[in-house]
DNA sequence: CAGTGGTCTAGACCACAGT
DNA sequence: CTGTGGTCTAGACCACTGC
């Protein structure tokens, strides 16, 4: 939040956001900026450019920053759809079931995504999760022992994601995710209402440490109709 | 291709990929790079910070610039999985067939789509592509006649991407991506070889201009069992 | 032509990692 | 402590837009 190029940042989203400028209209120039918030070009740029990155502007050069008319987007922006975030946006409080949690050994399946050797073991974590009385999603996490070396029922019915980070300190630096489409198991059918579904959308997720090491990989297993993947992306020359 | 920065980007990108710089190593320091570079530190990072946005190094402060093993990751980078990417994958000469192609009234999903109003046309175009002899995906694509004016089967045959860009002089800017699971329509049905699926994925894009104005909607219709996403994404605090 | 954003420079200070 | 990457500055020149 000391960042300069980042208060400004955040400021100009606000203005944004509030109407203070317009959609479809130039921001003041990147020298009148300069000059605004009593800094260098360059810190400005640095704003501006996170702005373009995150989609609220367009920079045309020799003309200005356009301010993008984001109710086009009905969506935040950055394509990644997180259990979390589908609970907030179907507006209602989920129910997290906790079906399994407990040390492992992988199987060939999981040595080979995990890209594990030797006799490490894993834990295993398996969660569905209720919609309105509906079970949607089918959520299989597991984390290498290495990492994480303790794990609770209790954690997982909360979010794991806030215990690895605040409690265990790691930090998740990247992930990949690939979307396919199975056809469901004996285990999804019994966890999930399928309700004669003969599909079901399988987003696997690799999740890699600050030092580029893989630690955790979860499959999230989603009932085909309830299914919505937003990706916005941006040409960069 | 003059531009400094951009040169060294693509500088280090093939000693990387030549396995100049080993995986898991770190690059020589800003500083040396600098002085080897013979240009400014400002440049270096440039540089720099795009090999890191596309996934080729993990910057660690204090520490320095490690490069990342992609062998783990089996695909480019940036997530989206256009035809073309996917015919090169398949690894075989794909067919295409044009199905349609004219100017047409749009109907209220379309308006809706494409945001838009009055009595404007726009050219319709549908394309199966075949691999192997298996009709696996259908493109439906559409283009506003206030960008696009003139459109043809031969052109639909090639690349209309390659049209717009090299011969229309459209400059794409950003893109929309949204995915979600359908049953077929007898459209699906006709035109591809669905063996009994009962589902399909459905790649609904929404394609923007320089100045930020809609102007194609494509819906890429996929046999769920040759359809696979990739996303790579990586955090910036 | 003046004004815009895009690139580049040479220097400075800071926060962090490892010794 | 030194060396790393992260931020910031003040200035320069360029390419493009629009008059």
């Amino acid at each position: 939040m000391r960042n300069k190029y980042l208060v400004i940042y955040q400021e100009m989203v606000q203005q944004i956001e509030q109407g203070k400028f317009k959609a479809n209209q130039f921001l003041p120039s990147e020298n009148e900026l300069t000059d605004q918030y009593e800094t260098s070009r360059e810190t400005i740029r640095k704003a501006l450019n996170l702005l373009a990155q995150n989609g609220y502007i367009q920079k045309i050069r020799g003309k200005g920053s356009m301010v993008i008319d984001r109710s086009k987007f009905d969506f935040p922006v950055s394509g990644l759809v997180s259990f979390k975030e589908l609970a907030d946006k179907m507006g209602e409080r989920p129910v997290t079931t906790v079906h399994d949690c407990q040390l492992i050994k992988p199987d060939r399946y999981l040595k080979e995504q995990l890209k594990l050797r030797g006799k490490n073991q894993v834990w295993e974590v398996i969660r569905s999760r209720e919609f309105s009385g509906q079970r949607i999603i089918l959520d299989k996490d597991y984390l290498m022992d290495k990492y994480v070396p303790y794990m609770s029922e209790e954690i997982a019915k909360e979010s794991i994601y806030a215990y690895l980070e605040d409690q265990l300190g790691l930090v998740i630096s990247f992930a990949k995710k690939e979307i396919v489409v199975e056809v469901p198991t004996k285990e999804d059918r019994d966890l999930l209402d399928l309700e004669g579904f003969h599909n079901i959308v399988v987003i696997k997720n690799y999740v890699y440490l600050d030092d580029a090491s893989l630690f955790q990989y979860t499959e999230s297993r989603h009932r085909p109709d309830k299914f919505r993947f937003v990706d916005f992306a941006r040409r960069n020359h």
